[in-house]
DNA sequence: GCATAATAGCTGCCAAAGCAGTAATTGCCG
DNA sequence: CGGCAATTACTGCTTTGGCAGCTATTATGC
């Protein structure tokens, strides 16, 4: 069925594309998180406020799943971020189980002075690469990650159609 | 200096090879992870037999740079694995500071037996791909590893050569 | 329509990671 | 050579994540 580009009696870390991955965000880790904590935030809590920015969640489900964090731990860094007047919990009524987060003025006032210090980050770690082989690396791993996706959870794409 | 592949003014995680990596390492956890539980190991155990195994790692001390875990975190995980007889400390007069980490015959056995199952996983996520886009892939991201250890500490690099 | 299952978020408890400080050993520089 | 800094591994303490259970709300099957 699948396609034999690993076999076992060959294989070593050093080429695997898990391996490659992991090494590849513990060094993003390694360069970004200094950045943010510079600005009294930890890496978890950038990650909610960039989320809420960019419209890749909404609700704190959407979070846990997406970035694979515990859904009891995420409650406490969203108090944190709601006592600090970041972003508010909002209860609609189409569906009352589910908290909509918003950010406040003051919290998209902090996610975008962010923003640059990132894109700083990004471009040096690209120094060395040309447009088309950032685009062929973008594209790469949104395909992987697709992918993934589907092989962990067929229905969710399907019922998404 | 660095080129502008990305602009603060545009920028949208979804993009970002940060976002992208982490939301890679997030699948791959959930992919690999219930795999080793099945077989009475947690991932960092996994992580370190097979570092072991391959090479990547001699020390803990590498083990912790390669792959950001804390020292005294993995110290009590490799305590773990040494009373279940997995592997073994060895103390070397060169530099006895040092411990070196050596896999017993059962540790050896152990982490054999786990990697046909990670190679299948590798191959179904990768089934959608030819043989030169893993190809680009690897090479891209060890490519981007190799920029990000380079920014991180200038030393290393040239200290080995 | 009603009982049951499923979903979303939250709380308490436990295990694990992060942090700081220690001891032993080695490298470095005067 | 000698003293100080750096490195490696380890140990206690704190913080955080992971897990199980709970409540409220919604979806599903009879």
């Amino acid at each position: 069925m699948s396609k034999q580009h690993y076999q076992a009696s060959t294989y070593k870390s050093q080429m695997s594309v898990g391996y490659l991955v992991k090494r590849a965000h513990s060094l993003m880790l390694d360069v970004m998180e200094p950045l943010f904590e510079n600005h009294g935030f930890s890496f978890i809590q950038y990650v909610i406020l960039a989320a809420l920015r960019d419209g890749i969640a909404v609700n704190p489900k959407d979070i846990c799943s997406q970035y694979r964090h515990d859904s009891g731990a995420l409650t406490r860094v969203i108090d944190q971020l709601a006592e600090r007047g970041l972003l508010e919990r909002v209860r609609r009524d189409r569906d009352r189980r589910k908290v909509e987060l918003q950010l406040t003025p003051a919290g998209r006032e902090a996610i975008e002075r962010l923003i640059p210090l990132i894109v700083d980050k990004l471009n040096e770690a690209l120094t060395d690469f040309t447009k088309a082989e950032v685009q062929e690396l973008l594209r790469l791993l949104i395909k992987l990650n697709a992918t993934l996706q589907l092989r962990l959870d067929p229905n969710v794409v399907a019922a998404e159609a």
